[in-house]
DNA sequence: GGGCAAAGCTAATGTCATTAGCCAGTCGTG
DNA sequence: CACGACTGGCTAATGACATTAGCTTTGCCC
């Protein structure tokens, strides 16, 4: 019987083909199992189990928009970097909603991800500077920062679940959610 | 062995207790057959399986909220009407999280959901009708109600994931959210 | 009181994760 | 080159969960 030639990486590589191929929700042992062509308990040489096999793939996903988020910005300032940003966040999101879904979705409380928080921090300060940017008055900064991630998340959460049921153009509206509520951040009308 | 005298009605409203207690994910037939006092099959006597319980869950679920928004927009008008209904959608998710996440969560491209999703329409008209109230154009309503549902359910989401890791006020930043872009839809900038 | 439908049960099957313990391939060292 | 340890892979066993099949019993209605 020879020998796989199993590693760590390559087991997250296969997680992420599944994740890729099947969501990640699909993401099971079993699946990963499969593709590596091992019996399921062989993964273990590997892969603490399938929560730890879910967080590596989660940081990997999280460094991904990480990057993506970095790029995008580039040399914009403001809010064409917002919104450029925005888009590539949900660039991402369509082309591997699975990824999206595990680099955002479902690490609620894990205790031991104080190292994917940290590396989700990355990403979030990626937007807050390019928020911080607009002109935005420093004690609303965070509020403005939370603002434009629920809007970001929320479509591409809505989008991805099929939440949109009328056939009216997707790209429109997501471009006029950031458009206008950066525009709505930058006016200060009551006060 | 006396009968445990269960219904659909009961045992949906047990799996609502559990959605309540434990969490959305963890409606099981086995918890709510544990609640019940009774063997797992037996469920099978009332419902037609863990997809139907949960579909069945979800409506409820969707009715609460719809309730919810009718009472909170009562009558008020555009913007105060607007953020009187982001902000019951908030307190629904935020007292009974398992259950907001029944509502928009988890009925992604369920084939057998139709009536589902006649029931989660009539929640999106009550925003769409506020949002109507808005100064926007009519060729923008559409996206203007997108935006605002986005907004809302990204915030809440975020929110319940615990993404939030600052400790500023989170209902200023809620505020601070749905009235800036109120005001960013209701401004026509650059045509 | 008898009968019958519905409500429960046990048993069996299948999926998945996890743990324990075994065996063999591989590599480093003498 | 041979030996031995390490390590990667295996099978077997256990335990949660869903689902189906088929049996038993309760309780109501005549």
């Amino acid at each position: 019987m020879p020998r796989a030639g199993l590693s760590s990486a390559s087991v997250v590589a296969l997680a992420l083909d599944v994740v890729d191929d099947e969501g990640w929700e699909a993401l099971t042992l079993a699946a990963v199992a499969s593709r590596a062509g091992v019996a399921v308990p062989s993964l273990y040489k590997h892969v603490a189990g399938l929560p730890a096999l879910r967080r590596e793939v989660a940081g990997v996903c999280v460094d991904e928009l990480t990057g993506r988020l970095t790029a995008a910005r580039g040399t914009l300032v403001g809010a064409p970097a917002v919104l450029a940003m925005a888009q590539a966040t949900r660039d991402l999101a369509r082309e591997h909603p699975g990824r999206y879904q595990a680099a955002q979705g479902d690490w609620p409380l894990d205790p031991a991800a104080d190292d994917l928080r940290a590396r989700a921090a990355r990403a979030v300060e990626q937007m807050s500077a390019a928020v911080g940017e607009l002109d935005v008055p420093a004690d609303r900064r965070i509020d403005a920062v939370r603002a434009v991630r629920a809007a970001v998340h929320g479509f591409v959460t809505l989008e991805l679940a099929g939440g949109f049921g009328l056939p009216q153009d997707v790209d429109t509206s997501f471009d006029y959610l950031i458009t206008h509520l950066t525009t709505g951040l930058t006016a200060h009308p009551a006060a």
